[in-house]
DNA sequence: CGCCGATTTGATCGTGGTCAACAATAGTGG
DNA sequence: CCACTATTGTTGACCACGATCAAATCGGCG
């Protein structure tokens, strides 16, 4: 009896390419480990050693310059996998920003399984050409966008990520009210800003009628529309 | 007798993952194409109806805004991959930026017959995740670096970029003196800066004593330690 | 209630954008 | 080879956005 039979993500993550015998095989070689918030998983130029599929709660991937400025490079959910397969280091940190539960698999391990289990690659290559293209889009709001956009693009992003599977969505798989898993700190980094600036906007776009904040964590999208053009 | 037999990057692109049989047939399933600066390959939002191989030159990536805005969000050379195979859609512009020359496929004959190529899908899924590694470590620059912190880690990465590959390289790899294959206006747009703060700060570096500008297009590096210590 | 961290708000400053003029280079044709 | 033009790059003046520094306020928790 192995923990997937029971594992939530089961046919979400890359494992659903694989048959149940395949399954256990993998469920071999990986091991389930529980992440309180601030807990990191990998560190930025240190050897890869470990690979994950996130089974529930949020992570985030950041790089950092020499003089600790901080930056998001992206965020992972439930049915991500997280790590650097077939290389020497990791080029990022992995960090939990919520409670989370991961499933571990040295990445040597690892390695060798994928190489044998050509659906298990595939899959993987089509998750890493997604994430790439949602990268390259992040980098055109970074690069060019003004905070209030960035703003606007992240409430937008968060409505639509921020649906659980399963759910029914109220309007076309975005949700119109939910809670924000980061803190303001954390959306800074994410969009290059600083927490002033992030908070700033926030009211801003609460005193233009576009959303409501009702507590601190918590977003109501009100003109979905005006938003939408306000991202840009 | 194939193209593939006098390809100047047959060893150093995906092909390589291929013996010869294979490369034969992959090649009866593409074609050579000769493209001018400027001259687009891929539309952004399109559909995604062709991957392709650089064989030589250079060309950018691009994501746009809806008001015009553009970004540079990658750069490929000889041998690298462009595309999107697996998807519907392309999430960027491919356009050459000097004469180029590659070799495209369909994507939907691509696709087919990656699936039935594991060796090729590794190669292109451990060269997603280089770009992927390197596509973040830009999103630190773009989000956090300062104009003359841009364009110093800019200068460093051309001048190891621009190595020619079979060429004995004078210091490590690196290039002391180059010409660049960008414009002052590409390279605002790869950096996210204006092409005047891009001119001010190349003269700026170029006033302290850390790099020359013998013509528009050439650089030269003279204090490549105090360059990489403005690059943060 | 009092404490502490998170967030908001305010005042000020600096970087990089914008607009404009000018210089240098490449390209064209007599 | 030299005008003439078009393009690309440089420089200057000014301004706005977002960073920084500082203070006030909120919210959770003992």
């Amino acid at each position: 009896m192995s923990y997937c039979d029971t594992c939530l993500v089961r046919n979400r993550a890359i494992c659903a390419a694989l048959d149940n015998n395949e399954v256990e095989a993998l469920n071999g070689i990986g091991r389930r480990k529980q992440l309180e918030p601030g807990d990191p998983l990998i560190w930025e130029g240190e050897d890869s050693l470990l690979v994950a599929n996130v089974i529930d709660g949020i992570l985030k991937l950041t790089n950092c310059t020499e003089d600790g400025r901080e930056q998001i490079v992206g965020v992972v959910y439930p049915s991500d996998f997280i790590g650097r397969p077939f290389g020497e280091t990791s080029a990022y940190s992995v960090t939990a920003l919520t409670e989370a539960k991961v499933c571990i698999f040295s990445r040597s391990d690892f390695d060798r399984f994928a190489q044998e289990h050509p659906a298990l690659e595939h899959k993987l290559l089509k998750r890493t050409l997604e994430e790439l293209d949602r990268t390259r889009n992040w980098m055109l709001l970074l690069a060019r966008k003004s905070a209030e956009e960035k703003v606007a693009t992240f409430l937008l992003d968060m409505s639509a990520r921020l649906v659980e599977p399963g759910c029914e969505a109220p309007q076309d798989g975005a949700l119109e009210e939910f809670d924000l898993p980061f803190s303001r700190q954390q959306i800074g980094d994410i969009l290059g800003l600083t927490i002033e600036t992030v908070s700033r906007q926030m009211t801003r776009l609460k005193r233009d009628g576009m959303i409501d904040l009702p507590t601190r964590r918590r977003v109501k999208i009100i003109d979905r529309f005006a938003l939408e053009d306000m991202a840009g």
